[in-house]
Formats: structure tokens, sequence, C-alpha cells
RNA sequence: GGCCCGAUGGCGGAGUGGUGACGUAACGGACUGCAAAUCCGUGAACCCGGGUUCGAUUCCCGGUCGGGCCUCCA
């Protein structure tokens, strides 16, 4: 099936034609260790963890190649370590981690490649000599500067024309630039800062060789698809591409690039760390939200939209969760995980997310399936669990896992306690001793049980 | 100031040159001892002004409002 995808770079949908479909490959700009992530820094990992299952779907999964990087050496994280005292690997340690486990609570995999900038920094040096002898970088006060006038395709990405960028730049122009528009390469270290010793002294890299230099070493010279968040474009995309282009001699960085938008917080204000109104995820979880929820409502707008992060929001989702896991509980081929294959995944559900990555879309086909199967299911049809079977798949394909309920009644006690309960309260509402009825509702209800007689008999789930 | 993006029902959110998804909320009904779930049904929107067109929410221009970036930022 034909993949679409949106590319900043055309500002239209194109075709994916992968370089080579037997490794298609993806990089996407991972986490700064310098503080938990929150939910809106969740958003472009949820989004490429869905593209990269439809990838597979397309592919193979053992055809697919996804980066996605560390940024372990950066001001802020020196920052960070001055303001507390607490060294510096175990910030980025510490930090990590915590993005790994808040992101697999999510839903998401690990990448296949997580290069760290600490590990990368010879390929960057190397990349540096590279662009200094073919005249793209120059050396300057322990410095080094990529010479931004001497590659003509400076802004393209983010259509800036260079003119207007020097002339609106706010920002004081370091005297040992040849030109306002040139960015950092590499930095001098003093000696109570992280370093490392190169041709130009003891020093750090800038931001924007790191990627370049990663994706050039883990994934090629030209990618397929290169992601991140809207607010990358520029400068940090910009760049990447700048140096990438000039250091292999016109070859393209990414064939395609995307770039998610943001999280709102009420009254239409993004969230972010500066104005300190972030949600972790943590946070969210201990407020009873779980983490399929939170994924399903990132995935709720289009990904390249805005999207108001609300509790409205995460109360409709999760009643819709509850009300997909009600459909998958009756049929047997869904109860067993290993039984069901993305591959198996609805056709509506896989054309949707082809058309540029459309969950809402998705979202709106899982509906529909879901009222078939239970139509089905009541007329006792034989399709209802063929229905059920590639719904159940294509919410692996969004990577929610729509497990049969109830769930998780590890306890045998508890079961007999239950069902002795539904008995007991049978037994008064054959006597209509409702007042009996109630109060035994009412004690399960306390213990998180929900109670729903149906005509089949009553059967119970967890609130 | 420059560049870019957006504006759809109470709310969230797709999409389309012509019978206006989907979800949620509201209302009516069926079912139910009550409730939940489910089912049936009813209302409910395309920012403003021009233009193109037989016809625009959809295309073009202008405006208003909102957001992003230009400095760290998913």
């Amino acid at each position: 099936m034909t993949i679409r995808l949106y590319n900043t770079l055309t500002r239209r949908k194109d075709v994916l034609t992968p370089i080579d479909p037997a490794r298609v490959t993806m990089y996407v700009c991972g986490p700064t260790v310098y503080s938990r992530a929150h939910i809106g820094n969740a958003r472009p990992a949820v989004v490429f963890d869905v593209l990269r299952r439809l990838l597979r779907h397309e592919y193979g999964a053992a055809h697919v190649l996804y980066a996605r990087n560390i940024t372990d050496i950066d001001d802020r994280i020196i920052a960070e370590s001055a303001a507390t005292g607490v060294p510096i690997g175990e910030i980025t340690r510490r930090t990590e981690d915590w993005y790994l486990a808040d992101m697999g609570a999510l839903g998401v995999e690990p990448p296949d490649i997580a290069p760290h900038a600490t590990t990368s920094i010879p390929a960057m040096l190397a990349m540096m000599e590279t662009l200094i002898a073919k005249g793209h970088a120059y050396a300057a006060q322990g410095h080094v500067l990529f010479d931004v006038p001497s590659f003509a395709g400076y802004g393209a990405l983010s259509r800036r024309p260079l003119d207007e960028m020097i002339a609106g730049a706010r920002v004081e122009v370091a005297p040992y630039k040849k030109s306002p528009a040139d960015f950092v390469l590499w930095k001098p270290s003093s000696d109570d800062q992280p370093g490392w010793d190169s041709p130009w002294g003891y020093g750090r890299p800038g931001w924007h060789i790191e990627c370049s230099a990663m994706i050039a070493e883990s994934l090629g010279t030209t990618i397929d698809i290169h992601g991140g968040g809207q607010d990358l474009q520029f400068p940090h995309h910009e760049n990447e591409l700048a140096q990438s282009t000039c250091a292999h001699d016109g070859a393209a960085l990414a064939q395609i690039w995307m770039h998610n938008g943001f999280l709102n917080m009420g009254s239409a204000e993004k969230m972010s760390k500066s104005l300190g109104n972030i949600q972790t995820i943590p946070e969210l979880q201990a407020q009873g939200w779980p983490g399929e929820v939170l994924r399903l409502a990132l995935l709720s707008a289009h990904y390249r939209q805005p999207l108001e992060w609300t509790q409205d929001l995460l109360q409709q989702t999760r009643k819709t969760l509850d009300s997909w896991c009600e459909v998958t509980t009756a049929f047997a081929s869904c109860q067993e995980f290993s039984a069901v294959d993305y591959r198996q995944a609805d056709v509506g559900v896989v054309e949707a997310l082809t058309n540029d990555l459309n969950t809402p879309a998705a979202i709106a086909r899982m509906h529909a399936l879901a009222n078939d199967v239970r139509e089905a299911d009541q007329r006792r049809h034989p399709e209802a669990e063929q229905i059920a079977t590639s719904f159940r798949a294509a919410g692996l394909l969004l990577g929610l896992d729509l497990k049969p309920r109830p769930v998780a009644i590890v306890d045998s006690q508890e079961r007999a306690r239950v069902d002795a309960a539904i008995a007991a309260r049978n037994a008064a509402r054959a006597a209509k001793n409702w007042a009996e009825s109630d109060r035994i509702r009412a004690e399960l209800t306390a213990a998180g049980i929900v109670l729903e007689d149906g005509a089949g008999g009553t059967t119970w789930r967890r609130a």
C-alpha cells in the first residue's frame, strides 16, 4: 500500500519511496537528558512509534531501522548539574532511564538504535574536519563554525531567506563569526566543564552536529524519514541539513522531513518547561490515567495539528478504550495475545494511517469496527470473530493492546469472593429483596468492581 | 518586525467543489427492580468580507483572531 507523508521540505504529501525497501531508515530527534520528560515530549515518541509500526506492517519488521538519539552533552545539563550539585553523569543516566520508562508506559517500543552524543564525538570531529576541508566550516578562537553563506541551499527547509534572517537577528553576533548566521559546531570548554580533546583544543560539540554525525554513522548518508517536533525545524533541522549536505557533496540528508505539532494546555498555551505548565507521565498515572489512555489521547488529533490537552479529553478517551476492550471479550481468538498479529489489521485502519498518519480517521474506523463486531455478535453471525480479530490487530498497529475484560484477576480467592457475592445478590434479586441486592452491589462498587446485569447473567469488571 | 501554520457543532476532532465523518456531551425512546452496557431516534458547526464557479466549509485575495519559530524547547 502506498504511504504518503507530509514533507516539510516540499510542503505537500509525498509518496514514501524507500531508497532500499529492505532497509527503511528513520531518525527522530530524541531528548536532551537534563530533566524529566513531560507528556508533550511524548507526542513525537508516540507518533513516530505508530509510523514505525506502519512501516513494519508494510515492509516487514526486519526491514525497518529506527534510530532515536540521546543528547547527553548540552549546556542545560551542565547548568542543571551546577544548580543541583548532582554529577552530570548521574543526571544524564537517570533522565534517560526515566525517559525509557515513561515512554514504555505509553507503549512506545525502544528504537533499534539509540546513539548517544558523548559516544559519537569521533564521528563529529571527523565530520567537522571534512567540512573544513571542503570550505564549509572554519576554526576561530577555539571554536569551529559552519560557514552558512557557503551553502546556497540554506533556508530551504524552514523557508527563511538568509538575508532576512540576518537582518532580523536579535542576538548579538559573536565577533569570531564571519557571517552573523554562522553557527557553532564546536566550542571551547573550561577546565571544570565536560569536554574532549580536539584539533582545536579542549571543547565540546554544538547542538546540531551530533545528529548529522550520528545519522551518517548509524543509518547512512541519505535516510528515508527524519522526524521531530515543529520547533526543531529551525534552526536545528535546517543546520543539520546544511552540515550533512555539505559534508556529503550535495547528497540529501533525508527524503522526507516530518514535524509534529504541540500540546496546548487550556487557553491555547503550549505545554513547556519554561512556562511551568507541564505534566509528567508518572503524575498523570498517579491521577489514575493508564498509559494506554494517555497514548490514545495523544493520537486523537492528527500529529501536525495542535492538541488540546484536557481532563475532558482523558475522560473521553478512557471511555473509548473501555468500550473497545469490551468488544473483544466474547471472542476466544482474541483472548490470546499471541494469536493476534498486527498483519491481520483491518485494511481501513491501515489505509487511514497510510494517508499521512491520519490517526483520527483510524480511530473513527475503529469505532465503526467495534460497532460491526457488536452487531454481528448480537446476530450470532460467524463473521463476528473475524472482525474482532482484525479490530484487535488494528489496535496493535496503533500500539494499543485491546485485551478482553475482565482482566488482571490473578487472585482466585478474590474471584471466588466476587462470584459468591454475585450469587447472593442474584438470590436476593430473585426474592425481590432489592435492599439486599443493592447493598451487595454497593459493597462491590466500593471494592472497585462494577456489576452488569445482562441477558446472559451478571458479569463484572474492574471500574 | 520577519517567516510559517491554523480558524469546523457545548467540547474534542476528521474530511470534502454539490446528499455536512467519528467521538463525547444534551434530549426522547427501548431494555432494566434500580443501575451499567447496548440499541433506535432528535436536535447541533464549517471566523468575517470579496472573487472564481451552475454551485464553496472546501480554491484565490484581503481582513480579524489564535498559535509556532526567529534565543533553550517535542
